[in-house]
DNA sequence: GTCTATACTCTGATAGAC
DNA sequence: GTCTATCAGAGTATAGAC
């Protein structure tokens, strides 16, 4: 996922910066980047404030590195989806999977995405961008599955259905943050979230004698905590 | 909706107090309220700054009275959608319609819940007290449609269901606003909304000779200007 | 009720020594 | 690369005259 610093170091878990932006992370998906000052960043990290500035010049370009590893993390989950580098062919479930934990990771971009656009204008269009592609992304392997005879979906139920997908695969890890009060995700958590996607195929299954293609059992609200 | 100023003054449209709540709210959801400053809106109502202190001595006492102004128009709509006060039985449809006006016309609470609860932990819990209340609404709704064999929802199916039309009720404004880059709503909008929330009943609807309860056809991407 | 003037705090950011 | 000052600006809030 990260690289492992230019000169190899291996002390301290890689050098200042990618703790910098390790640490920043963390506190801008608990709290919001406007929560959070750069004098909290430095002492998390156990830096100087002067120190973070050498690394950073601006908080901005702090956010920009976040939203360019996203992106870059977002790119290489869109290739696998759509099947282009590894053979290996994965289930519809854990593509799904492996896209809600990218949304939990990086929460704070979808859920303070205004008020960084209002400091940030030049973030808005890169974002949309991405959400497109992603949204793209859906498409595609809705369309797969159609193909393949898993889902039978009316054509003008298609594009309701997708925007749906999306909102609640965006938006159900806000929803147990502010709604339910959870602020730390576990697995149950991540599996609630993926039933919740999971129901809005559930209609359009085509019954077969194998295994489901979703898991659409055995799920339980998360607790809150 | 609001009261009409306790001397009956109708000359500027309600008193200064009642101006600077509606513009506040105005600024909030255009850009939320940790980028909006005391002195904009001011400006906006068109009085000194000075004598915005004099009616909300704090800028948390304006979010308050915001959501104060919305806990009491949710209540309401609770009511008229559990069948409490006028005799007159509402349409399914426009009680949703309702409820989605009600949270475009909020939308920064919903927005910016966290960034709120930050500097106010005090509103967190009425926020949740109220997001509980409204689930309860739209569960005894659902309820009632299963009992007028409106809709057929296998029991295992229904709280996944409660909990994706919640968060497509309640995220389809900021959907819009963010991915779509529409911060104005029209008519159009609104519908598109529906829709969406439409989409998750429809699976379940019975069929009918009559009319049905939703409108589910001819709908549109909203434009996204 | 409304305005003028002003105080105080927080925070992003810079300069320069080590 | 890291730390020690230190600044400049923004933004909330108050005091007191009108």
């Amino acid at each position: 996922m990260s690289t492992a610093g230019k000169h190899g170091r291996l002390r301290t878990r890689g050098g200042t910066r990618e703790r910098v932006v390790e640490a920043t992370l963390g506190l801008f998906n608990e709290r919001g980047p406007d929560r959070v000052t750069t004098a909290e960043i430095a002492r998390t990290v156990g830096i100087n404030e002067g120190n973070l500035y050498y690394h950073f010049r601006t908080k901005e370009s702090l956010v920009l590195a976040l939203f360019a590893r996203f992106e870059a993390d977002a790119e290489t989950f869109a290739v696998r989806a759509l099947g282009g580098g590894s053979g290996e062919a994965r289930t519809y479930e854990d593509l799904l999977s492996d896209w809600f934990r990218l949304v939990w990771a990086y929460r704070f971009l979808f859920r303070d995405l205004l008020a960084l656009a209002g400091t940030m204008p030049a973030l808005a269009t890169p974002f949309r961008k991405m959400s497109a592609r992603m949204r793209g992304v859906v498409e595609a392997l809705l369309r797969r599955m159609i193909e393949e005879h898993i889902v039978n979906v009316p054509k003008d139920d298609i594009e309701p259905l997708l925007a749906n997908v999306w909102i609640v695969s965006t938006y159900w890890a806000v929803y147990l943050n502010l709604q339910k009060g959870i602020d730390e995700m576990d697995a149950g958590h991540l599996d609630w979230g993926l039933n919740q996607v999971s129901h809005l195929f559930k209609p359009f299954l085509i019954p077969t004698g194998s295994a489901d293609v979703f898991p659409l059992s055995t799920r339980r609200e998360p607790d809150s905590t």
